[in-house]
DNA sequence: CGTACTCTTGACCATATTCAAGAGACGTGG
DNA sequence: CCACGTCTCTTGAATATGGTCAAGAGTACG
């Protein structure tokens, strides 16, 4: 019997990570890289349904994802649960942790997951010898409130429909972005328990809201997972003009 | 006939900054003083009901407060608005538009205001020689975001009376820790219409969840703000515990 | 082959919206 | 000083949107 591979590794040197070689990010300087190289504790591999932040405790770590995907969220006592967004390739995660003493909110894993591991306690030493890096973070920082905001307009104030075909169309630029699922192919694996729980809605309308997306060809929902069928028509009904494109930095 | 005082003035030096002297935040080093006086560009005196910030557009300046408060918000296109979350003394305001190439909300004084302006083309220069004030930036974008949060937690998964037990119950203590507001004074002015754009309802509907929180003697409302009777029973209808407290930073 | 998970649908109910109307406070101009 | 418009709050009634309860179908997996 063999024993399972460690889930704390340390394979991939950061010139070579994945991100970079994408093309989807910023590149580097030489001494960035290596900086960052030194930074990075080593990797962790999270299987899909694993809790990697927990709402009320004191994580010494920093993520930034590398591949898969999840969800950041928050729940009442009673078990009421809000999805707040989700986190993609590229994403850096538990800054709140860092600034505040505890987690605020817990990450999970949709996917299996692999995460680029940061010290929590050499952040400011970032911001000291690469400003750039420390105005990256900002960057990224602002741009989770601006997609904060544009939930927060959604669930306040868009109707059921207009809702469900936001976030379905967010979810299809944010992936194309990072090319996180190929194009064309399903957006998986995400069930609408997920989807009720972004929206603000039951699980029951949230199924009579996606079949009405469904009848008009603008999606195509199936097991644990959507295609889109007509991104206009989603965009239309949202009242979205979809994400502002600009280069992206990461860490 | 007197000539109206310029909108824009540059009076106060930073090392008598009003919120400095408060003692609410954290000091700054001479060298942090210095360079954070010849950062600023002036001071802007806003009118209630002005707009500081317009969504869509590209404003070359952050602001910081010193002097009264106000909204962020966005709307839909057939004029629904959602109130995003509401900026106070030592708040920063306009990052997003530093970082992304236009503002994706609008900012709306509440009260007369007064606001510190910085150039946004030097922000840069402050990471880079003052890299604990560049750490102080992302601090705060990373309390917003936890703002962020809750609001959209509330909005998504409370009812109509727990959303609106938290909203006032938040602005107490926002209030309270920069002594906005003399204790046990009213919150004011905040029409219900703010607070119906804030929690996602209608103006009606929001009217009759306030009558039962005085009902309830948990609250006063009176025209156009409200005075907390019993901010514990507020916090219980809510579920909630507060704002985490922390020492803070400001720019 | 049974159990768990996800999706689906119908019926009924609760919550919140819309429409309508009016009261009270305030400021402005005749 | 009064008339008028505006703004905010208030309330009731009719309506719509979304929630809850219940049951069943399809699939995957041990």
């Amino acid at each position: 019997m063999d024993t399972s591979p460690p889930k704390s590794t340390r394979n991939i040197p950061c010139d070579e990570c994945p991100l970079l070689c994408s093309g989807h990010f910023r590149a580097f300087s030489e001494a960035e890289l290596r900086f960052v190289n030194t930074f990075k504790r080593g990797e962790l591999a999270s299987d899909a349904g694993s809790t990697i932040l927990l709402e009320g405790t004191h994580s010494p770590h920093l993520y930034t994802v590398i591949s898969g995907w999840g969800f950041r969220y928050k729940t009442l006592e009673d078990g009421r649960r809000q999805i707040l967004n989700y986190v993609l390739p590229g994403d850096f995660i538990g800054l709140q942790g860092s600034v505040l003493s505890e987690m605020h909110h817990s990450v999970e894993a949709l996917s299996d997951m692999i995460l680029c591991v940061f010290e929590r306690n050499r952040l400011f030493e970032l911001y000291e010898k690469y400003p750039e890096l420390g105005f990256d973070i900002t960057w990224l920082a602002a741009r989770e409130e601006q997609m904060l905001d544009e939930h927060l307009l959604s669930v306040g104030r868009r109707s059921a429909a207009e809702r469900a075909a936001y976030l379905l169309a967010f979810l299809y630029e944010r992936a194309g972005a990072v090319a996180l699922f190929p194009r064309g192919t399903r957006i998986a694996p995400l069930t609408q328990q997920h989807v009720a729980d972004t929206l603000g809605l039951s699980l029951v309308h949230t199924n009579k809201t996606l079949r009405k997306l469904n009848a008009q060809k603008a999606i195509d929902w199936l097991d644990s997972g959507f295609e889109i069928k007509d991104i206009e028509v989603l965009k239309q009904i949202a009242g979205w003009t979809g994400l502002p494109d600009i280069a992206r930095p990461f860490i």
